[in-house]
DNA sequence: GAGACAATGTGCACGTGTTCACAAGGTGAC
DNA sequence: GTCACCTTGTGAACACGTGCACATTGTCTC
């Protein structure tokens, strides 16, 4: 039987796919043949009922009874995923956070090889980091043509953020990873993903402040800026 | 008249308030007086109808026929982020996130001054990085305590993730951002943040795949893996 | 081959989040 | 002081996500 694949994968499900992933294959290297949904459940810090709706999004792949093969269901993953073949990325702004990505092992086990290196720093231009030569912005579509880049990742100052999405746009990549604190515009059919610590971090505070409330301390600030 | 805050506010909206407060905040640099809902909503890339809606929940700040004035609402948001005070974070793993990391001036200008640094590694500890010495793991408990630290940061490899993230709940820390790719538990009333960036890479991948099938393309990898 | 068993797959109800549409209500012009 | 105008604040409908509860169905035992 075919998968269904035609079905729609709500985003819900989709953010929790590469997590029941990385719980399967750590089942894997342990040598474990099935994984009931509870367990499953359990390792990925979710609901029992919530893995197998999520799991029959993508086909009937469960065996009642008796839980899911370990195998064949990471494959099954692997494959709505798409991480059946490699993606290439390209990493614009090699400072402190992209030299830490490049760095990075865990994405090239993953199946997103870091391809290439770009930097508008003339003194970084044509150096290596990590055996890859740093290309010019202006090399970019070349850059993305020839290594067959899929994936951008920008990792500059907020101000220049914008124009080198354009460019990664223009360049031929259709998905891109934005680590620039900024809101970004891009066309219908790129996909855009924004990761922003310093909002994670906020979120936090938002938290201890409210859990700080809830016992009740009050914020004297709250009254010392009155309107006008 | 006080701030409402007696009401809960969203989770959603919660995750927009750092937008809304970054984008104030260039309003404000660019001397900007009031802002209408719809300009704040086209600069933070939502609705407008959404940002009256969360910015409500905050209280009523707005002047109808007018819009929203900036400091005003600034300071608001600030307060009910709890930004309004500084929140020391140690980071845990000094390696190539946890550099990155330090070295990153936009923590400590949005008030999460990097109090300190640990590390396991025994050729780290006692070094310095950026002016701040590493420290053992074991001192953990007191760095929390000395440095009134608030938040940890997790950047070392899974393995070692939830061992470590006892330990801060242990050393008093009760907000926690885990960059390791692993699912990590909690006691209730500690608050916990993921950032993994190999599932957004992946989520990426899903869309692109999908996208390509829309288009009528096939994956003839689908059915080369029968179970059994 | 039949029956007990165990875990899946899903209908359903509930909660949360989004968006529209418009009444409510300040502001500024005259 | 009145009126026209403009934008907020929110009710209501809708869409999406979650989790319970249980019928369904494949497996294993005897
Ligand atoms: N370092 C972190 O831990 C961290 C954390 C959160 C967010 N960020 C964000 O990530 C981005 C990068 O941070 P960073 O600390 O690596 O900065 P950085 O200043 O260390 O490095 C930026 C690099 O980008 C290059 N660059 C600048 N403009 C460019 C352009 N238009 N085209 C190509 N290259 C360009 C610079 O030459 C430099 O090499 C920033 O937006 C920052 O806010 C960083
Ligand atoms: N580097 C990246 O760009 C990147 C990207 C995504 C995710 N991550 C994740 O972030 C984490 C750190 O990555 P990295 O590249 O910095 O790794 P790394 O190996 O460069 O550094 C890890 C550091 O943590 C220290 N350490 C290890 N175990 C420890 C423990 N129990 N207590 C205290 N310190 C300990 C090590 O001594 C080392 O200094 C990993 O989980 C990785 O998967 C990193």
């Amino acid at each position: 039987m075919a998968p269904p694949s035609g079905r729609t994968i709500p985003d819900a499900t989709v953010a929790r796919l590469p997590i029941y992933q990385r719980v399967l294959g750590e089942l894997q290297d342990r040598g474990a043949a099935t994984v009931s949904s509870e367990d499953l459940a359990e390792l990925s810090g979710v609901n029992a009922a919530k893995v197998r709706k999520d799991l029959s999004f993508l086909g009937s792949y469960g065996i009642r009874g008796v839980g899911y093969e370990v195998d064949y269901l990471l494959f099954q993953i692997r494959n709505a995923l798409g991480l059946t073949q490699q993606w290439p990325v390209v990493i614009v702004g090699v400072g402190n956070l992209g030299r830490a990505l490049a760095d990075y092992a865990g994405f090239t086990s993953r199946g997103f090889p870091v391809a290439a290196l770009v930097d508008d720093d003339p003194a970084k231009v044509g150096t290596e980091h990590v055996g890859i030569v740093i290309r010019a912005l202006s090399e970019l579509r070349d850059v993305v043509r020839d290594l067959d880049v899929a994936i951008g990742v920008i990792a500059i100052p907020a101000s220049g953020a914008q124009r080198v999405a354009d460019l990664l746009v223009e360049a031929g990549v259709s998905s891109i990873l934005n680590f620039a604190p900024t809101v970004l515009s891009v066309p219908d059919g790129v996909n855009l993903r924004q990761v922003d610590l310093a909002v994670e971090l906020q979120i936090l505070s938002f938290h201890r402040r409210h859990r700080n409330r809830e016992r009740g301390a009050v914020d004297p600030a709250a009254e010392s800026n009155p309107r006008r």
